[in-house]
DNA sequence: ACAGCGGATGTCAACGTTGACATATGTCAA
DNA sequence: TTGACATATGTCAACGTTGACATCCGCTGT
């Protein structure tokens, strides 16, 4: 029960008759070593469940933890979740383990959380910035040569690598998808801070269609929720209007869940939606839910594939790479207005 | 550019012109220091970017690293990164760091992420055991004193603390429901394999509630689908059989999601479906899905929780915790048989 | 017979930090 | 004045591992 001292190298090498060296030789699989030796040795190491202490080896090597700090804001949301998966399994056959810590969108969480992946010495830092909040606090780390790429949202007062989603075309083409079915009167539904990045840039998106299409921009006919229960009572409120929308495009999943419940509750079936951000019932809905889709694990495909050319000393300069979206019509964004 | 060494104690302290020991006192706050000798110390230490070397930290006082291992199936799907959030957020405030991998549901790549964990010496080991294989090979690690705790699912051939939803009764209440409503046939959809643990206890909780209501259990009806689309097609070929059920119970979310997919390109809105686990749009649906919510943060809590006691000495004996599910009735559940 | 060589293993120090213990200075009471 | 004590700092070794280099052995070729 008195939990026993895990056993080292020289517990090994000592009940082996060898050297420390001999064992590490052995496990290493470097330099000769005699068949019967090495027999001998892996026999006491399956019977002490001798384990190699990664921490020791690192330091001696002088290496970084082959670890890769992952921050996101929030685990529960899929979409980070896929980002996720993406980058581990990307990385994982290089050998690399992935820690994920979750900033629930603050940036003082997302500090701590840093500063403790830098304490471990990470060999490099992927981080989904919160809403505000800038970076400058990394430069020193960026400049030692750490491979730091961000994810979803570009970092503030920091040259870093970044991967986003092509958020201001995805919303352009969402945007126009519904103009080019008669609407001339269309409802955003965004993100709650509207500084955030991701909401700033669809909302670009969504008046760049409407300046293509010579459409007026009417600030009544945008509104904002940071879950979805808030935008559907803005999906509500908009409906309200003296001259309501005739089609909503909600720019994230919460917006497009929320979208969705509150048309549901008005019982109207005729107003076109579009969401940016698939989302898994979409086609059984009704109507069916026409989506500007994102690529959750290619961002992290991405993300990690950069960080991967970074470790392998590739200095050459900053890049943001822009993931596509991929509009996937269904039939709530063809419905045409009465 | 080139990538400079990163500063150790001993070079704050060179910097400074005392010993490494006088820094490791002040930035440890142990040990008498002059107030100046303190403040030159942090100066230094701002200007350098010093960070403590944790690793080594950890080496030296030969302590278990600071985090904890987490293995999960999929960081995808939203169940189990709600319990991961629900883990990390619990163990945070005592300085615990989560660092997750995913085992693809192969037991390969789980044992090898536990060796991974294991050699990094995490003080404690989370695991969803994959569906397959058994976990004698971390007896030794349990002796050793190391806190293990399965989620989701038990444990095979290991004496182990486990966190699991209370499935069996769980599917039992879902069925009952929908016997209390009139219905006499009812298919089962579940996992793949059938030998996973969740999929073994929701059908027994689905016959149990069939044997408490004296109905004859068809296996007929029971069908299978490790998809959201191979379940839609178990529901479809349900539907067609000579006898068809009036009712389904979908044992999983993705049976669930693929069940109400199955249903709508039947046309059939008349037959009844209780889903095991909540699926965020659940309630806009036609007819809104009645479900068995599970809750998976409660899971997440509980075993951190646990863990975190463990952690602290308790070396009561093994426990397995239930975690209450809860039926939400919101229509389709309702439904009676034509 | 002996140099030369490759195979098998050992020795030692070092990675960055901290625990145990030692030393140096100043203060104060007897 | 002395010694006892607290304060401030230093010295050294050790954590578990591996890189650099040394050693020992037996075999080969001439």
């Amino acid at each position: 029960m008195a939990s026993a001292r895990r056993p080292t190298m020289t517990d090994v090498a000592r009940e082996v008759g060898v050297t420390a060296k001999t064992v590490s030789r052995v496990l290493n699989e470097e330099g000769p070593v005699a068949p019967e030796t090495r027999a001998r040795v892996m026999e006491v190491v399956r019977r002490l469940g001798y384990r190699p202490n990664l921490m020791a080896r690192n330091m001696r090597v002088g290496a970084r933890d082959a670890a890769i700090g992952l921050v996101i804001p929030d685990m529960g949301n899929p979409f980070f979740g896929t980002v996720a998966g993406g980058i581990e399994s990307a990385v994982r056959e290089r050998g690399l383990t992935v820690i994920v810590g979750s900033s629930s969108e603050t940036k003082e969480l997302e500090r701590s959380l840093v500063a403790t992946f830098l304490a471990r010495r990470v060999s490099a830092l992927l981080v989904v910035p919160s809403a505000t909040g800038d970076h400058r606090y990394l430069r020193a780390e960026r400049e030692a040569g750490l491979p730091i790429v961000f994810l979803d949202r570009p970092a503030m007062g920091l040259a870093a690598d970044c991967v986003v989603s092509s958020n201001r075309e995805g919303a352009r083409e969402g945007t126009a998808h519904l103009i080019a079915h008669g609407h001339r009167r269309i409802g955003f539904i965004g993100d709650l801070p509207a500084t955030l990045y991701t909401r700033r840039e669809r909302f670009q998106g969504y008046r760049d269609a409407l300046a293509q299409a010579g459409l007026p921009f009417d600030k009544g006919l945008v509104e904002t929720g940071h879950s979805a229960e808030a935008a559907a009572a803005a999906a509500e409120r908009l409906l309200e209007l003296p001259d309501p929308p005739t089609a909503l495009f909600a720019a994230n999943n919460f917006a497009a869940t929320g979208a969705v419940v509150g048309l549901a509750k008005a019982g109207r079936k005729d107003v076109a939606l579009v969401g940016y951000d698939d989302l898994p019932l979409a086609e059984v809905l009704d109507p069916p839910l026409t989506v500007v889709a994102q690529d959750p694990a290619g961002i992290g495909a991405a993300a990690a594939a950069l960080v991967l050319s970074r470790l392998d000393g590739d200095r050459s300069r900053v890049t943001k790479t822009l993931v596509p979206t991929r509009l996937i019509p269904r039939g709530s964004g063809e419905l045409r207005p009465r």
